[in-house]
DNA sequence: GCAAAAGTGTTGTGTCTACACCCATGT
DNA sequence: ACATGGGTGTAGACACAACACTTTTGC
């Protein structure tokens, strides 16, 4: 049972939801716990706060351990849990971040850590799988407003595979033609002029684009409520 | 300076950003610091933590103390600031919540406690100037693709009245005839049926509207790439 | 030539803004 | 009557979905 100093502070972690598009699926990185609580379980990255910095220096420092954290393309606050039962052991606070690694890497991990697909998760530790769940929800709500694209996709890419990626994420089918236009109209993407050869099977050579920028911004302000132009 | 302890835990503080638009501004509550730091400075609803239960929970309990907790219609989380500079006496984390009261209640102040034009506020202990506009601008994103509006909006309103309260709030103007058009098609408002009797200078008497729902919801699903229909 | 994949053109639809005009009330 | 504020009708802008059709490649 805790024990009064530790009702007095609640300890604090910190949690990442990592996701990428791995064969045409949206994935979680897991690691699976040895001990209890919770052992044989699946837990997310990350660990207890530690000093001198910020939860976001944090986080990067414990996902240093899981995969190289140059390999983040995008990292945001997600959410901070706080039942008091959400941890049997002791008072525990977690602040969840939701970290994205784009398709043409593939980190390389440790031992007891690999990749599931979001929509066929193990059993989880703690409340990890809400928080899971709520960093898909994050995404796919940023994916239609924002440019997060940028930080699934690889650095160049034809629409057919940023459709892929696109549709992974989703989880509904994305027409290419469209989702081209799109994001074109918003000046999202940018055509490199190049056109990549087509597979064995032949075809056209699509035309390569690539995200223009590869920092966070809303493209979609909303269309009601907004404020008169000029 | 700090002590060793409050190195490795830090202390933990809950703070509401709590909006009411009065007098046709948009305006938060700030209480006056009489003890260092920050003496004469003016600073958010909060304090420390309390054990027992969730973050919700205590910020509602510290709310307590300033407005009666039944007058809040709407409290959501908004982020977790943990910048180690952020507060100069201890290592402190801080969950920021976002409160809202509607105009139809006028609740009573401690001596320390007032409202302030959040376009206009008074110097802010600590970070808490960044976090008010933080949630300032959740709101402006949400009055546009949820029902928060039921949060700041009386119980019943004609759709000047209601115009005035998103003007207040989204800092810009807004015609009440597309608003009235906007929310009633998204099956947001309800007529009750009602008109409301003209003021003296004259005038129709204006049809009287409610929020159909008073819980959070999301009423504009993303225009782009939403699933297809059926 | 034929299949496969990419790209273009075009039409239709739904949602919003803007604005002119009409309605009901107080003085 | 007329000023004041509420309400309706309608036309236009825009962004998007859907789909037919065309282009470019491999075999």
């Amino acid at each position: 049972m805790a024990n009064t100093s530790t009702r007095l502070h609640p300890t604090h972690v910190v949690l990442a939801v990592v996701l990428q598009v791995r064969g045409g699926r949206l994935e979680a990185l897991l690691w699976e716990r040895r001990q209890d609580p919770f052992a044989g379980y699946w837990a997310l990255p990350g660990g207890y706060l530690d000093g001198g910095g910020t939860l976001e220096t944090s986080i990067r420092r414990h996902l240093a351990a899981k995969v190289d954290v140059r390999e983040l393309a995008h990292l945001e606050q997600l959410e901070t849990r706080s039942d008091p039962a959400r941890a049997p052991h002791e008072w525990q606070l977690a602040t969840a971040y939701l970290g994205l690694v784009p398709t043409d890497v593939n980190p390389s991990l440790p031992e007891d850590t690999t990749w599931h697909p979001v929509d066929k998760l193990p059993a989880l530790s703690f409340d990890h799988e809400p928080i899971t769940l709520a960093g898909r929800e994050r995404l796919r709500a940023k994916l239609s407003y924002t440019n997060v694209g940028f930080a699934l996709a690889p650095s160049t890419f034809t629409m057919s595979e940023l459709r892929d990626v696109y549709v992974a994420a989703l989880g509904h089918e994305v027409s290419a033609t469209n989702l081209q236009r799109v994001l074109v109209r918003r000046r999202v993407l940018q055509p490199t002029g190049e056109r990549r050869a087509p597979g064995r099977a032949g075809g056209r050579p699509g035309a390569v684009f690539r995200f223009r920028s590869r920092n966070l911004a809303i493209t979609d302000q909303f269309a009601v409520l907004r404020p008169p132009p000029r």
